[in-house]
DNA sequence: TCCTAAGCGAGACGGTACGTCTTGTCTTCCA
DNA sequence: TGGAAGACAAGACGTACCGTCTCGCTTAGGA
């Protein structure tokens, strides 16, 4: 390995920064290889002798960061030590937030999504009932909540509805409802 | 609305169930125009008369499901109602299947996206101080973990990080990892 | 003839005037059906009430024009009556600019074309005048005549009619029919 | 030029061949850029790395024909050479009867039938040899030449060559060029 | 006077060509 | 030999036009 050219090594760094460049700029979908190549300054062509399309690249240039998080995730059981393990997180985040724009875009900002997001913001904030705990924001306890029921919903989905809607209900009040309502 | 012509409201209703029977086969983004009005027995150019991309199809035939969804997130504070309004949701859900495989399919299953899901289910799962609540399948907690964190960090980044690490941190706790962790 | 509904009429006087309007703006084969029946002022899908497509249209505009031409050019024997003849050729396409043009700029091998063409062809095979020179095919001195009369018509009103009749009638003894007849 | 790439030459060459054998088989018009893509067996989206459009393919395949044409057009001065002039126009017309039959079918004021037309009018108009018939003007008796060859050759093409190319040098020589140069 | 048939405006529709775009492969040439 | 340059096949995209078709409206012209 030690013998790789060092251009490679070139070649593959100007592309990793030419996305970071570009996906700032717009979503993910929309970065085409021969936008990548030319923002590189290396050759269409070239693209290919590294990686066999775009997705890999992204998971070259977004591996160790998944890894990083992956590790950040683990719930540490010390009461205590929660609110440490969080802070450590979004340090984590503010110190990589290049790349975690991208890996972030990679999922959404479809339409569908920000149409549904703005629904439920708009409904959740107008509703009397919705009291956010302590220091949690109201927007983003909104979005939280959004997001998560989502997130289960295509869970369920995607295991192709494992339990019925009676044990999913519980499930989604446990974790998401009420821990978005509490004092 | 009411005075469109009834070949305009068959048209859109069999492009409607094209694009949901083809969802059913593969992702999203492989279903081509082309496919979508072979599969509804239109012309090619007819597509263009009713919308002017793919996207805005989903927008139309997924609208009224974001605003039911939406309607359903809305948070009741009853405590009781809280498993209550879970399953509504869930019924729902099973209730639209197909529409709703679309919606959640709209903005997942990037490489990336899986590459999170897996690190974090295997370290959580691993994790001598891992125990979800009762009633709480632990694959589905560990997901849980996993998107609603991601969906944190998106928000935070999407709105140029108006809170400081710590006081994310402490959101983060409270909101996903405290629930997920419960006795 | 007589029993055409009043408006039938009107309407293919209106699409007639709009052929003339647009060919004076831009070539025939640029004009659409949709543009025609735009400036007639008349639904697009009447236009194939009265015309299954754009040639037949022009055939019936130009219909009455293409057998006052061939009668023109019929070669009249007298020698000095040939410069008559040729005035006269050219007075009428004066008097008649506006469809001319319309002739001048169709297609080659057009409907129109072989119209004329064998409108002239028939006349002058049928005259007794008509003697081309020796070992001039016949039908080939008739194409000959139609083709270069046709030529030096639109030079004329493509150059916007720089020489008077006249003097155009003089150019067409001379250099098109004279040649055509003598023995 | 020299440095283009074999597969240029190749791809172009293949095209050429494509449109003489299609244009064989109906008018020019109605030979679409699929139908040649096809024929030529390159892709569709090749076509247009090489020519912007169809008329461009033309100008190309034709351009030489065109020039030779021109040249070939010029007036002789010496009487006893007309015959021969116009025996070496046809002589060179039923060698490249494919190309001609195309520029033959073009349209009438295409850019096929401007740059003919153009080519014609500067040899004749520089020519010494040149002299036209009194009371008519040089431009006109230049395009009647043009004109009148080319309806020549295309009533030869059209109804397959039916007099050798010597007998219609002379019918050429009598009908067109003597009538042109004569006082 | 009514009423029936035709002309007509409006526009949806199937079909097809166009010219542009992107992806991934392949070849040639250069350092 | 690795990389630059770029031709190429394949095929989706969104636009334009054509010719067909229905749907109602209105406007004769005959009952």
């Amino acid at each position: 390995m030690a013998d790789i050219d060092r251009r490679v090594k070139r070649t593959r760094a100007a592309l990793a920064r030419a996305l970071l460049s570009l996906a700032a700029e717009r979503p993910l979908a929309e970065i085409t290889i021969r936008a990548l190549t030319e923002r590189a300054d290396i050759g269409y062509a070239t693209f290919f002798r590294h990686y066999p399309n775009k997705q890999t690249l992204l998971l070259d240039v977004l591996g160790g960061i998944v890894s990083d998080l992956a590790d950040l995730l683990q719930p540490s059981a010390a009461e205590g030590h929660l609110d440490d393990a969080g802070r450590q997180l979004f340090t984590y985040v503010a110190a990589h937030a290049p790349q975690l724009r991208v890996l972030v875009s990679a999922q959404r900002g479809s339409t569908l999504e920000h149409a549904l997001r703005s629904a439920v913001q708009q409904r959740v904030l107008a509703s009397p009932d919705f009291r956010p705990p302590d220091g949690v924001p109201a927007d983003l306890a909104a979005h939280h909540l959004a997001a998560a029921s989502l997130a289960l919903v295509a869970w369920w989905l995607e295991h192709d509805m494992p339990y019925d809607a009676d044990r999913m209900g519980r499930v989604f009040a446990r974790l998401v409802v009420a821990p978005t309502l509490g004092p």
